[in-house]
DNA sequence: TGTGTGACTTCTG
DNA sequence: CCAGAAGCCACAC
């Protein structure tokens, strides 16, 4: 074991990725802020890039801030919009998200 | 100790 | 809308 994966930050993280709706959508920067890591929004995608495949968490309704799926290798970008669609997010001609929409507001919750 | 890299964001032109 | 720059931080070398 060891590493950062039992960090209090990473469980955070995790946490609020956790929290996601189904049907809704956020940033890695809203996860970041959410988590009380205001401006760690690449932190938030170090840690969902390594967690492990078939994971129960919904990592696939994190997007960039632009409401795009974020680019990296594997088929994991395939698979978030496969997981996303499923659950009626709609996406654009340019394979983006409307986050006026869908974005996931935390706030009527608390 | 320094440099490069990355599932990011925001500001400028 | 696209590119570049700057800010951010963990990690590998």
């Amino acid at each position: 074991m060891g590493k950062t994966s039992s960090d209090p930050r990473t469980q955070r993280i995790l946490a609020t990725v956790d929290d996601i709706p189904i049907g809704q959508v956020a940033t890695y920067g809203q996860v970041a802020c959410e988590a009380g890591l205001p401006g760690r929004a690449r932190l938030v995608g170090q840690v969902l890039a390594e967690l492990p495949r078939g994971s129960c968490l919904p990592w696939h309704r994190v997007l960039s801030a632009s409401g795009a799926i974020s680019s990296r290798p594997g088929p994991g970008p395939a698979e978030q919009q496969k997981k996303l669609r499923a659950e009626g997010v709609r996406f654009n001609r340019s394979g983006r998200v409307n986050l006026k929409d869908c974005a996931w507001d935390p706030r009527p919750s608390r």
